[in-house]
DNA sequence: TATTTTATGCAACTTAGTCGCAAAGGAGAT
DNA sequence: ATCTCCTTTGCGACTAAGTTGCATAAAATA
């Protein structure tokens, strides 16, 4: 694992530190977007904030990383991947990763949130 | 104008105010989403903060409202009308409506939102 | 008109995220 | 190894959109 976050850091051309170890790991691990306190309980040691945000403007600069903002106001972070859809939930908050396709559009999209009420909320 | 707007307040049964009518006078008139700040520039009186945000809390429950947050975490607000999807540009913020569809998905979508870079701002 | 309910305005508050600055850490030169 | 320079980190103060409590004003009801 630390090989691969070493490799990753290098691909992108991002000086390898302890502080974006740690929060590459918790990405790496994670199956779903995290906000900022999300990973720092998954952090084995403890980080400032503003030494998180500022790590994390920097991946999302290098295109390593990236982020939307979820219901509750707080950025949501995740490795860079296939572009996927994000539906957030607007009564139980969960956050529903989704393929999703609607040919070309304006420009170069980066992130892509629907919002609303998911299907088990309805029923 | 005004007749729209009281019939608009009564086909939500909403109670129909002198705030009220002024919010939904801008946004009627808008042809673009637009946050506190430029609804409150464009208002004939001034209002506070806090009727504001209440009175489209309220609009938004009933669905004859709304919202969606920008690139610089303020709400955009506009008046309900055929879903479609606002592209936000990155580099130069503007908000660009646009119609799209993916189908059926997960549950009810009330708003869309995709981020990157628009045309413009790529050449 | 009196009473109750609802809406408004003010001011104080909340809180995710940002910024300035000083100290710590690392890479290279001597 | 030591010195110097540059980058990174942590602390604390700050920012600002939006929220909340409370007193007043307006509207509805009796």
């Amino acid at each position: 694992m630390n090989e691969q976050i070493k490799a990753l850091c290098c691909e992108y051309d991002i000086k390898f530190t302890t502080a974006r170890f740690s929060i590459l790991m918790v990405l790496k691990k994670a199956s779903q977007p995290m906000n900022y306190e999300q990973i720092k309980e998954k952090m084995d040691s403890a980080m400032d904030k503003a030494t998180f945000y500022r790590n994390i403007a920097l991946f999302e600069e290098a295109g390593m990383v990236h982020k939307f903002e979820g219901d509750d106001r707080k950025w949501y972070f995740e490795l860079s991947g296939k572009t996927h859809a994000h539906f957030i939930c607007e009564q139980c908050h969960r956050i529903i990763c989704m393929d999703v396709d609607f040919g070309e559009v304006e420009g170069e999209v980066k992130s892509i949130v629907l919002k609303g009420i998911c299907k088990a909320c309805q029923s």
